[in-house]
DNA sequence: AATGAATGAGACTTCATTCAT
DNA sequence: TATGAATGAAGTCTCATTCAT
């Protein structure tokens, strides 16, 4: 992390602060804002509580990066799934349900749930990270949707509408079952389970938009 | 201690253990859990800060208490809602684009969306709160429609499906939308929104679920 | 305690009074004064907590009054073991020797270690305490052992030397070691051990005081 | 953080430290343990609170180390007194009176006065002090005269005893009556009257023990 | 006389943040 | 640049004591 005269390189200033960000999303992951104490994210770090303020100044700021860091990552793995959408060349049911039974997985895991829990939790406190994450995430995904149904319904495959509010809808469908029967994260749900809810949620879309 | 003076008595503790319960979730709603402070609670409830101790124990219990009797008002609210379902007799459409639009203007009010801000905020250091909360609102609104549909499956109206399943995702594509619109309750939603919103949920549920 | 009126009698109140106090040395010997809590005492005197203040005025005189109780009754059964002194009649040695017995066994004993523990420990906040408790306890008993040593000394037993002097020293003799073994009452004496230490004293008095 | 940097830094911290166990015995020996308080302690030690909070924990911690850091203190002095008794060259009596008197003056002492006194009273909560503390004061005093009164035993100067008795009941007869006549310190004795006990202490012991 | 309820004051402790090295 | 040490501010909770019945 130095070079040779001893002095920090680039490099090494962007690893640590990468590091302090992620260890701040850790640690107010699992505690929440309020209860996080810098000195368990400087811990986690493994630096010392005067690195974390000299990188990222105050609390409040490193809690916007770590999220807006966080929320880039989680939209990177969401667009992987996206991506799979334009693979619906053969059976309509068949791939919708694929790619609903992969974003369920997705909105399910961890850094999905958490990243929600947060942005929920401190919307009153930080107002701006509804936007700034929803935009990344949920919103990033929605509109890669539609996209996509657009497309289908251009392609006479499924009925003319709105593709953003079918994208929405077709969201809604799948998360809202999803926190409901796994009580916001607490209960994990089996895979039998979340497959059942994406088939559902396909069936439903399938039947009110096919054309 | 008897008759008029113990009635006045004990009507006089209940009162005011329902101040500072109503005091502690508007204090909790606005400012989150750790952040918000008990002598705030007690200057809101209007009583010292002792008082809030002596009747509720310490925080943690205040907030467990004062989260179940949010929940229970706002689920008399909902469960009034849930009565216009009784009237369906006229046309279907209509009948549940208007039970809709009073629904999500119900879960986009401010108790409700305080108190599900509070939950998902709070799941980790009170996962308890996620059945008692969900238990008594949006559970009992699912149950209470599911009964509903069911009872319209069977009149032929709508086609045969898990009522429970057909609940869950009305609602779903009343609140997702909702909330992703609202920003998660930053945005205020102009009622033509909120009427869009419910029309285009109950025109997604009326062509996969009519008979 | 109460007449065919209702009011409360003399004796109920004289009774009250009692269990008060005695609760109150209960607890502030289990507890110290300061952490000790009125609440307690109330509770385990079976009342209310402000009948103990319409009894006793405040936590300080509370205390003061206890502990002036407490010191009578210890005083009572010390006395009956300085009545012994009255049958030494026979071998000094052996009289001598059984009174010391007697007397390190009633200061190890809970109420006169409990009285002790208090006046040492709130010397600093009740000095006056010193006097009035010692006087009735140690003291006392000192005084009536050094009468029965001035007779021995006049009979001829005994050389001649300052009675107080040595009645203060026969109790170091047994009380000294007695604390220092038993660790301030930590550590429970075994009678052997108990009786050595008064023999020892004995004999070392004896040596010492022997005409 | 290196040489002199370095160790003025650690000197510092242990001044610091040192700093504030001294004001917080300084404090309990005033107030006694419960009203105490750490706020007294920072201000007498010239610290803000939270510094005392780093250096030594919670206040429970903040006692015992400042206990056991004055017990090192008191023993260092008591152990110059023992010193004396190497010189016990001359007449038997003088010499034991000499350190007698030094002894009660030392026992007597502020600093082994609030020592005791704290044991005493806080027995209760901390039973493992008496041993912390006792060790390093009045048992190793004992011990140590125990050794030299054995020395004078093999010499033929005192009678065949067991030292640790003999040497226990010599400190009874001194510390028993001191605190007896001082009233647990709150009299202050007259040098007189300290060398009265001292010497009625001497010539009772060599009564006893001389050969 | 006795008690359920209420409160003012204060204690311990934690934490975000800044110095000085 | 990185850090060990220090601190101001704040928060939870307890308790002796007093009202009002």
């Amino acid at each position: 992390m130095t070079d040779s005269a001893g002095r920090a390189t680039a490099r090494g200033r962007i690893d640590k602060r990468q590091a302090i960000l992620s260890a701040a999303f850790d640690v107010f992951a699992r505690r929440g804002y309020a209860p996080a104490n810098v000195a368990e994210v400087a811990e986690v770090a493994g630096v010392a509580k005067p690195t974390v303020y000299n990188h990222l100044g105050d609390k409040e700021n490193l809690f916007r990066r770590a999220m807006e860091a966080a929320a880039d990552t989680v939209m990177e793995r969401n667009l992987r799934d996206v991506e799979r959408l334009r693979t619906l060349e053969g059976d309509l049911r068949a791939g919708l349900g694929d790619v609903a039974y992969r974003m369920v997985q997705t909105c399910c895991g961890e850094p999905s749930r958490a990243l929600r829990r947060l942005v929920h939790a401190e919307v009153g406190q930080f107002p701006e990270l509804v936007e700034l994450v929803q935009a990344r995430t949920a919103g990033r995904l929605a509109e890669a949707l539609a996209d996509r149904l657009a497309r289908l319904s251009l392609e006479g495959r499924l009925r003319a509408a709105d593709p953003a509010v079918a994208a929405e809808q077709f969201l809604s469908l799948l998360t809202g079952p999803a926190e409901a029967r796994s009580r916001l994260g607490t209960r994990k749900l089996p895979a039998a389970e979340l497959r059942a809810i994406a088939e559902a949620a396909t069936d439903t879309f399938v039947r009110a938009y096919a054309a």
